[in-house]
DNA sequence: CGGTATCCCTCTCGATACTG
DNA sequence: CAGTATCGAGAGGGATACCG
């Protein structure tokens, strides 16, 4: 926060369909995402890791969820030929920078529930 | 937030289907929920200003996502019975502290754009 | 103005089957 | 083991019409 010239940062409304905040959050803000990214950053994994790791994700979800992430420079996906094949899933370092601001909504979460679910309740009784 | 015995965190795998994490994330995850409340953290706001501030929402998810946020406990609803009637949509106490971790989560996005969308391009040349 | 109700279509996602 | 391919159900969400 100390930018006071020149800052390379997005200038236009932050609300716009074409903002990066935007795109970013597509896909950030998937829950299978949130979940991967967040397992990963206690170390690499293998497929079957991940997919233990995370219950009720399909295998067609978590495939679908790391290529996006690979692609998107997040997860490094190495693949080793043995006998059968092992693949390993990794934060790359553009990755690993994702970890603390979604560590932060995390730590809100739990922070909140409590509030939050007994607004649920109140909410719900006089609806 | 004083309750220094029993804290009533959240004690489980953060990765289980059950965890709050994973319930907020459902709710802040959400393309629109994340717009509405960055709007409103400006300041106060009615229905027709958010609808016009968002890019592409229709009426019909910006009441969805409204409602949800009031159910949360995140939003404050108030109507002044005038003609015609006027409606106000307001963070709560609870809603501001969301601002900070989404911020942390925009600047992020902004930050990492020009890698992401790099990447991107990149694997997509390559498959 | 600020909604609710309804229709309807898309697009996600899960289940299943098959493969290198 | 770590996928790909295909199909079908269903929720999400837009368009439209109407209301207090």
């Amino acid at each position: 926060m100390v930018t006071t010239q020149s800052e390379p940062v997005y200038r236009g409304n932050p609300y716009e369909a074409s903002c990066p905040t935007r795109r970013i959050l597509d896909r950030v803000g998937d829950r299978w995402t949130v979940l991967v990214v967040g397992i990963l950053g206690h170390g690499d994994a293998r497929f079957s890791e991940l997919r233990r790791s995370i219950e009720g994700i399909s295998q067609k979800m978590l495939t679908q969820t790391l290529r996006g992430l690979e692609r998107d420079g997040l997860v490094r996906r190495t693949v080793y030929p043995e006998v059968p094949v092992r693949v390993e899933y990794a934060l790359t370092a553009a990755g690993r920078t994702l970890l603390e601001p979604l560590r932060a909504l995390q730590e809100w979460s739990i922070e909140h529930l409590g509030v939050v679910s007994a607004s649920q309740e109140a909410y719900d009784r006089a609806h």
